[in-house]
RNA sequence: GGGGAGAUACCGAAGCGGUCAAACGGAACAGACUGUAAAUCUGUCGGCUCAUGCCUUCGGAGGUUCGAAUCCUCCUCUCCCCA
């Protein structure tokens, strides 16, 4: 049995960065082990982005390994915290979704993580739950557990604050929040992001006032989005959504860079540290193209959330269309009738404004100034060309954007 | 409660009566080079059929002026110091 909490706990520990603490941890596998009950790992996300991209599922795969050696997860969804709107992070504060908002985006988020984690072994909680029906004494009864200083010790409160920017109350009482619902949890193992190890770690100390045994903090690495230094994020718009279509996901990962493709094997894959690290000695080495392995590494994520087929399918327009030169097999197409001012011929701005390559005409101008625009395979090059429209022709500006005249 | 500082385009940040559609940096977009890499270099970066022109923009609402991002009044928000 010591060998089978051994090999959990390795397995386990891979990736993370913050572990707290081994000793405990230990001893809560070996109980489980024991007394034959699950651990319940508790994870936390407010619905206020339906769109999970990669960055998410880097803590959902650990999860998912947890789930595979027959843990529980407790996925919380902070329905209530997402109606207050949360702060954190950004100075503006968020708008408060509505409940029906709220509904929606837990449903979504549903429907996604469920390409990761295991549906059986996942318990789903609204924190609504508890939190709706608290009343002013119980916040207050709650907030005494905690005191200022010990809040300006979280990373970015003291940045904030040191810096002259605003911090919300409301934000001091998001840590709490977070950390009751561990309470009512009775959580095991609480995940999240290394943004996280703050409101991780009061969910200890909660855990501790309210006389539970404090649960276990494990954070994973905040995952880079495609522009290699930023974290992940929708706002940010660096950010590949595991709904996308295979595709976009494709085009996404090969536009990263190579130090960057080396991180993702690391963290969104299933292969060992040793295996990436030969990895990336070979390429070092020249014995592996980079841009092979970003093909094998677009075709593994496409191929988890959809399929072998799609990811093959996704590969193959790739090739076509940028290494080939040819066209995409799905161009937007706009009817002749629809062009506006459509005679005989029309001005190359407006069409193209018309057909959404470019946001106004004199967008349009500047990338036909550029040598950007190409009709037919023709470099236009006169911003005041007149075009006379046939059926069939094609329109592109840029690397990808692209527009098809139909009768 | 008292005193002080501030709000500028996607973000950061100059400008403090005309030469301001607003310096500079970042992001973004386009071009060159490539592997749709990265890095680098070049260009663009409010809108208008591009025009020594017009329109909208410098927290909001008014005002002074031939002329306001720049001055005045009120309002909203933020930060700092004192209590």
């Amino acid at each position: 049995m010591k060998r089978v909490v051994e090999e959990q706990y390795e397995r386990l520990k891979e990736n993370t960065v913050n572990f707290i603490s081994d000793v405990e941890f230990k001893a809560k596998l070996e109980t489980s082990l024991k007394t034959n009950k699950p651990l319940r790992i508790k994870f936390g996300a407010d619905p206020t982005a339906p769109d999970i991209h990669l960055g998410h599922t880097v803590i959902l795969n650990k999860l998912r390994q947890f789930q595979e050696f027959g843990h529980i997860v407790d996925f919380i969804i902070g329905d209530f915290t997402a109606m207050i709107g949360d702060p954190s992070g950004k100075s503006e504060t968020r708008k408060p979704l509505s409940r029906e908002t709220v509904i929606h985006n837990a449903k979504t988020y549903q429907d996604q993580i469920f390409k990761v984690l295991d549906r059986e072994k996942t318990i789903i909680t609204f924190n609504s739950k508890w939190f709706d029906t608290m009343n002013f004494r119980d916040v207050i009864q709650l907030s005494s557990h905690y005191s200022v200083a010990r809040m300006l010790e979280r990373d970015d409160f003291s940045k904030r604050y040191t810096n002259g920017l605003p911090i919300s109350i409301v934000e001091f009482l998001y840590p709490l929040i977070q950390g009751y619902d561990s309470v009512m949890l009775n959580a095991d193992v609480e995940m999240g992001g290394t943004d996280q190890t703050f409101n991780l770690l009061v969910g200890r100390d909660l855990q501790k006032a309210y006389g539970q045994q404090e649960q276990i903090v494990l954070t994973m690495p905040i995952l880079e989005g495609t522009d290699g230094i930023q974290k992940m994020s929708k706002s940010l718009g660096n950010y590949i959504g595991i709904n996308e279509a295979p595709k976009e996901i494709f085009g996404k990962i090969m536009s990263i860079s190579d130090t960057l493709m080396v991180r993702y094997y690391r963290l969104l894959t299933e292969r060992t540290a040793q295996q990436v690290d030969m990895m990336e000695s070979d390429i070092a080495a020249g014995k592996q193209h980079p841009m092979d392995l970003k093909k094998q590494l677009a075709r593994e994520i496409i191929t988890r959330f959809y399929d072998s087929s799609q990811a093959e399918e996704a590969h193959e327009e790739f090739t076509r269309v940028f290494s080939h030169g040819n066209l995409p097999d799905d161009i937007p197409q706009f009817p002749l009738s629809a062009i506006s001012g459509s005679g005989q011929s029309v001005w190359i701005c407006s069409l193209l404004k018309s057909t959404h390559l470019t946001a106004s005409t004199s967008e349009a101008r500047r990338m036909v100034q550029q040598g950007a625009v190409y009709c037919n395979n023709e470099k236009i090059t006169d911003p005041d060309a007149q075009i006379s429209l046939t059926e069939g022709m094609i329109f592109k500006v840029g690397k990808r954007r692209y527009a098809k005249i139909t009768s």
